[in-house]
DNA sequence: CGGTAACGCTACTGCACGGTAGCGTAGCGT
DNA sequence: ACGCTACGCTACCGTGCAGTAGCGTTACCG
C-alpha cells in the first residue's frame, strides 16, 4: 500500500493521493487500509518516512574525492524520480503543515549528514581551513547543483559538478571570505554567522 | 478576484482553492468568477501571470555591485511571502501540468534576465574573462541563496551573499575551471555543457 | 476442530466542490 | 422610457472523496 501511495503521488501529486485510489493501485480493499492507518494523512505520512533512509554509506579516500562523489549522489538522487517530482511537493507541504514540516527536517538531516561529516573530517584533517564554515561548504557545493537541477530545470553533466566543487574547495583554502575586487580587506578569519 | 486568489494560494496552497472561497474572500458572487473565467483552472493561471513580472530595474553603475545589488534582490524575493511560498508550489504543479509550466518558464525567464544580462555585460566589458559561461555563473551566484532559504529554510545573512557573489566572480577571473587538487589538468577554456 | 485475526466486498453517509440556470437589479448612455 | 451590460442571489446537478458498517471469507494456530 506504501509502494503505491508513493506511485500514486509521484504521478498524480501529493494533494490528489485518494484512499479509493490507493486501494486499487495496491489489490487492497479499501476498509483494509482504514485497519492500518487511522487516516489519509497518516498513510501518506507513513509512505513519506519510507522515503527518508538510504543512508549513503561515504566511500573512503581522498577526501576531496570523497566531497565529489557525494555530490555527484546528490545530484542523481534529486534529479530523477521519484525525488525530482517529490521534493518540491514536499517542499510546498512543509510551509503549511507542520507534520510535513517535520518530515522535510528528517530527511534533511539525514541526507545532508554525509556532506557535512566530510566536510568536517576534511578540517580536522587539515585539508581545509580550521574556519571554515561547514555550513556555507555545504551550500556552496549543493546550492549551484540543486538550483540547476530543480529550479532551471535542466539535468547537469558532471563535469559542472566537478567544477562546483573545485570552486568551493579552492574559495576555502585561498579565504576568498573577504569583500569583492577594489578595496581588499584584511581579516581572513572572517566567519559568516 | 486575482488578489483573492493569491491570498488564498498562499494561505492554503493553489491546490486548495476553491472558487466559492474566491468568490467569498473578493466579495463576489461566485456567477460573477465564471463571467470572466471559464474554469476555475484559467483563474488561477491568470492570478500566475500577475505575478511575473516586475521587471528588476538593474542599477547602473560597477559590474560587481550590480551583480551584487541583483543577488540581494533575488534572495528577498524568494525568501520572503508569497514568493517563499509560492514558488515550490509553483515549482511542484510545473512538473505535471503543462500550462503551469509554460507560467513558470516564464517567470524564469523575465526574473533571470537581469542578471544574466549583467554577467554578459560584465564579459563585455573585460571585468570577466571572454569564455566565461553565463549560465554557469548564475547558478554559481543563485544556487547557494536559493539553496540557503529554499531547501535549507533559513534566512541567508546579506554577508553570505556578499561571499557568494565574490568567490563566484573569483573563480571565473582566475580559471579555477580546471580539476581537482592533485592532477592539475591544463586547457583553460573548458567550457561546461 | 474451533477460535481468532486479517482481509474482501458492497453499500452507505456526509460533505465539499465545479459548474450551471434562472431570476432580479443597479448603473449608464441615448 | 428603453435597452444594454454587469452584477448578486439562490438553488441546483453531478461527482468524487473521507470514513464507516455489516457481513462473508480465508488461513493459520493450538
Amino acid at each position: 500500500m506504501i509502494g503505491a501511495t508513493i506511485d500514486l503521488m509521484v504521478e498524480r501529486g501529493m494533494h490528489a493521493v485518494s484512499v479509493d485510489a490507493i486501494a486499487e493501485r495496491s489489490g487492497v480493499a479499501k476498509t483494509t487500509v482504514y485497519r492500518h492507518w487511522p487516516t489519509r494523512e497518516a498513510l501518506i505520512l507513513a509512505a513519506w518516512y519510507t522515503l527518508v533512509p538510504e543512508e549513503t554509506d561515504a566511500p573512503a579516500g581522498d577526501l576531496q574525492a570523497r566531497i565529489l562523489a557525494l555530490a555527484l549522489a546528490f545530484a542523481r538522487r534529486i534529479g530523477a524520480p521519484p525525488m525530482s517530482v517529490l521534493l518540491p511537493e514536499l517542499l510546498a507541504c512543509a510551509g503549511r503543515d507542520a507534520d510535513m514540516l517535520a518530515v522535510y527536517e528528517e530527511i534533511l538531516r539525514v541526507r545532508g549528514k554525509p556532506l557535512t561529516e566530510a566536510v568536517a573530517a576534511a578540517v580536522v584533517e587539515g585539508v581545509l581551513p580550521a574556519w571554515t564554515d561547514v555550513e556555507l561548504m555545504a551550500s556552496l557545493i549543493l546550492g549551484p547543483i540543486a538550483f540547476q537541477q530543480l529550479i532551471v530545470r535542466k539535468p547537469v553533466d558532471p563535469v559542472f559538478i566537478g567544477q562546483v566543487v573545485s570552486i568551493a574547495m579552492e574559495s576555502a583554502l585561498q579565504e576568498i571570505i573577504q569583500e569583492p575586487r577594489p578595496k581588499s580587506r584584511t581579516s581572513p578569519p572572517t566567519r559568516s554567522r
